[in-house]
DNA sequence: ATCGGCTGTTAGACGTAGAC
DNA sequence: GTCTACGTCTAACAGCCGAT
């Protein structure tokens, strides 16, 4: 794009990542080097000027009617990126609190960038991105995808792709790599590795995502629930498997079945999962005098079981660590 | 805040095998 | 020989973690 000549008159101001303005000093200096033959970038839908906010007073200050301009044609949001690279490339460097509160803004408009690219774009570290990132979070669309660097698609965490991977393999043990790998909307390289983890006897999921998934859940309001139990729950819900189902799988299981204490865990399994028609008939069955009772044993039953999941998981967990 | 190391994921390149 | 499907490998990059 050719720089053309533009009245002064015509810009408006930037929308300046800089919280506190122009600095006038700099803008003086500025007036009297050769930095006035750098074009200035202006948002053509908006004419506001994107980088050389302090070349426009510059010019101002020599008594210049005109500037030399380049202009943008693109988003608003796309301008203010544009004009905290090109502060960050030259010119007054931007302060740390003008660069945060820039990551912020883009971080709003542009939730699907990787950190490390806001990182580059805003001059900050790709972890005090990721702070920034999670400080902000809650108000903006939780996406399970980001952009990187390099323009490619990364997923954040791809556990449940992993799961139903390791279902898929289970179920189709003849299907090829591809196949499992659309079925579950994963990567052919991920199919691979959750294989790979199967047969040497490893949870499909790597401990670190599995932690990361567990925090997550741990951040949402309400009673956090194991990863693996939830993931299971949320695999039947899609398959329209329910507790029968995953009962009938245990029962199945040679290396339950021909052990007393593998029939004894299958029996109170079995004890617990009770429809709701079965549910409703123990509620009536239960006297009024005993309900208390009843109640507090059922808690403590609840309880645990609860210890026992968690029990569960972080013996899994240390196994795989 | 930065850096280096680690692990995990992706797209794409490559070689192989079977069907036509 | 060509096409297709498959499995494997690699470069590049992501996020995380610990050290500085």
């Amino acid at each position: 794009m050719q720089p053309v000549v533009v009245p002064i008159e015509v810009l408006r101001p930037s929308d300046s990542p800089r919280l506190d303005g122009e600095n006038r000093e700099h803008a003086k200096v500025l007036a009297e080097s050769e930095a006035m033959q750098v074009p200035v970038l202006v948002h053509r839908a908006t004419m506001r000027v994107i980088d050389g906010m302090h070349r426009v007073h510059a010019a101002s200050l020599r008594g210049d009617e005109t500037i030399l301009a380049r202009f943008f044609d693109g988003t608003a949001a796309d301008a203010f990126v544009l004009g905290v690279k090109a502060n960050i490339t030259h010119g007054l460097p931007l302060s740390l609190a003008d660069r945060r509160a820039a990551a912020m803004r883009i971080i709003a408009s542009h939730p699907q960038w990787s950190d490390r690219m806001i990182a580059t774009t805003t001059g900050l570290a790709a972890k005090t991105v990721s702070m920034i990132r999670r400080c902000a979070g809650g108000d903006g669309p939780a996406l399970s995808v980001r952009i990187g660097r390099d323009g490619r698609a990364r997923p954040v965490n791809c556990a449940d792709g992993r799961l139903r991977a390791s279902v898929l393999l289970r179920e189709q043990p003849t299907a090829s790599l591809r196949r499992i790998a659309t079925e579950a909307g994963i990567s052919l390289s991920t199919v691979r590795d959750v294989r790979e983890r199967l047969i040497r006897g490893e949870h499909p999921v790597p401990p670190r995502q599995r932690r990361k998934a567990l925090s997550e859940s741990d951040d949402r309001p309400g009673r956090a629930q194991p990863e693996v139990a939830a993931a299971a729950r949320k695999l039947c819900a899609e398959k329209g498997e329910g507790q029968e189902s995953l009962l009938l799988r245990l029962k199945q299981d040679p290396s339950l079945r021909f052990s007393e204490t593998g029939r004894t865990l299958i029996r109170l399994l079995s004890l617990h999962a009770v429809g709701e028609q079965e549910r409703k008939q123990l509620l009536d069955a239960v006297p009024q005098h005993c309900r208390n009772i009843v109640a507090e044993l059922a808690h403590a039953c609840a309880e645990s079981w609860q210890e026992f999941a968690s029990w569960l998981d972080e013996q899994d967990a240390s196994v795989n660590h």
